[in-house]
DNA sequence: CGTATGTCAGCTGTACTGACATGT
DNA sequence: CACATGTCAGTACAGCTGACATAC
């Protein structure tokens, strides 16, 4: 169906492409070098977040929840077991696998940092936009979202 | 926790922010790992693009235009440069200037280049989403572009 | 044995800060 | 002189691939 001829996608859809491109570059820069990250960078922050959504994960599960590589994702792992925020078991029923879960420092600085990033985009987004333009931002999301799980 | 400045952000914004950062993630992602660049990094094809609308820039005001740090830039600039895809000439009126401009070799690969990236992303949208979805993404990266450049 | 999981090492890309040279 | 512009050096983060050990 969709011959190389690029003739078959609308021009709405060229520019909301394009402009996804420029304030993807420049959202994800202000998003990573947000204030007040005690510390943590973002990737950190993310597996952080997972964590005390699903309380115990193993890191071939996390890998493939943030969709990177399980070799990224024990970097990740091990500086946060290294700053005393999550602890890794030994699975009970499989020998080869870890299973990460927060500790007590983890999950109050889970809660911390979900909560400050969070609140800035929200703020800034409610004080810039209509609640209009906001419902249009989910919408988007979750577009976007399936876009880049697939294709 | 609940400092009192919580309590002004409606929820909608709170859902619109949690699933902006989680998309994010993932589309950067995908986005930086496309097939296809001839062998162009992410930044280096951002920079192209640039100049084949602005036909000449500086250093500064490229790296102005990326929103990073004039260093970061000239490091992109020299290996679009090596690779003889733009070409620097002294700015005639302010010797401390260095004018950047394509070759031709330059703005063909550009012309490619930004082809190929928003092809990808326009064919997935109309793929995957309604005309109405589509426009719902133009207005959020509308909001999302002012949010980043300001705050 | 093959496969899955986790780890380590090395590389790349990106952008940062700091220090510095040079031109206005 | 200060200021702006550009460059270089060093550092950090984040992801990748490849090689490997271990457990299923």
């Amino acid at each position: 169906m969709s011959r190389p001829g690029a003739e078959d996608v609308p021009e709405e859809a060229l520019n909301a492409a394009r402009e996804t491109f420029v304030v993807f570059g420049r959202l994800r820069r202000r998003l990573t070098s947000l204030p007040g990250d005690s510390g943590l960078t973002p990737t950190q922050a993310s597996v952080l977040t997972r964590l005390s959504k699903v309380e115990s994960a193993s890191v071939g599960e996390l890998a493939g929840a943030e969709q990177v590589t399980h070799q990224a994702t024990v970097k990740t792992v091990a500086a946060l077991e290294q700053a005393g925020l999550v602890r890794r078991d030994p699975d009970p029923t499989d020998g080869r696998r870890q299973l990460i879960s927060l500790t007590e420092v983890g999950r109050t600085r889970a809660h911390g940092e979900r909560h400050a990033r969070q609140e800035w985009l929200a703020r800034a987004l409610s004080e810039h936009g209509t609640p209009e333009q906001i419902r249009a931002v989910l919408i988007a999301m979750e577009l976007l979202g399936e876009v880049s799980d697939s294709s």
